[in-house]
DNA sequence: TATCGTTATGTTATCAGAAATATAACGATA
DNA sequence: TATCGTTATATTTCTGATAACATAACGATA
């Protein structure tokens, strides 16, 4: 029905260095330990799942994301300690923060009309 | 250098009732008596306009915005007292969220490397 | 009753970002 | 030393959101 869609970027320069589909990223890569197994998971291409790393890697002070080619398997992608902690506090301070707008937001809310309009797509 | 964006959206349904973007032209709107005024202060097309006031009057209890067509000046939109409500509140709870966000994320922030990368789009 | 700027709405064109495709390099292991 | 799945990267194609364009209706005022 209604709902408040919060969004959370960090920027460095001119690129964002992380957000929540980076998080995203991060969490699978740390699950599959590779960056196209990762990418096939959540329905994205190899390509972007790797530029998407290479701005994060580039934009904290230590890399959140460590690979290794060629191999019997291929090679792979690790999530470093550093990474993993990155994540944690990301999710951590998403969640308060949703907390918190939400209720913030509850007055503005009740000013929504109590019946979202039809659904025009058909 | 570096930034938190945060960005508050209220959907209703599958339409935006509210958000950044609505909340700037509900303000331009307010301030020239006219949508088509407001879209140009902001260059954005008129329709564009018109269809982001669309789905916010359609979205709250009561309308944001009420226009009449026709005139010795063509017409004009005026921000209801609602509408200028909704916009208070918003901008209320959007800079308490920042204040509140950024101070979650100081130790997030201080992880990032302390030069951006250089800009490659020459 | 002609004018004028605006609301209201449909149609077409454009373009940036994403997807798709292609290819090279890599190196453990069998 | 051939194989295999992955990283790494360039190029080409596609697509969906938006801009651009077009047009009708409206009605106070002069």
């Amino acid at each position: 029905m209604h709902a408040v869609k919060i969004k959370i970027q960090i920027t460095s320069g001119n690129d964002i260095a992380f957000g929540p589909g980076k998080a995203d990223l991060l969490e699978a890569i740390g699950r599959y330990g590779s960056i196209s197994a990762a990418a096939k998971s959540m329905n994205m291409s190899y390509k972007r799942a790797w530029e998407l790393v290479a701005v994060m890697n580039a934009s904290f002070k230590q890399p959140l994301v460590v690979t290794s080619v060629g191999g019997s398997h291929g090679g792979g992608a690790i999530l470093t300690e550093f990474g993993f902690e990155v994540l944690r506090l990301y999710r951590e301070v998403l969640a308060k923060s949703d907390q918190f707008v939400l209720s913030e937001m509850q007055n503005l809310l009740s000013m929504l009309s109590a019946l979202p309009n039809p659904d025009l797509t058909s």
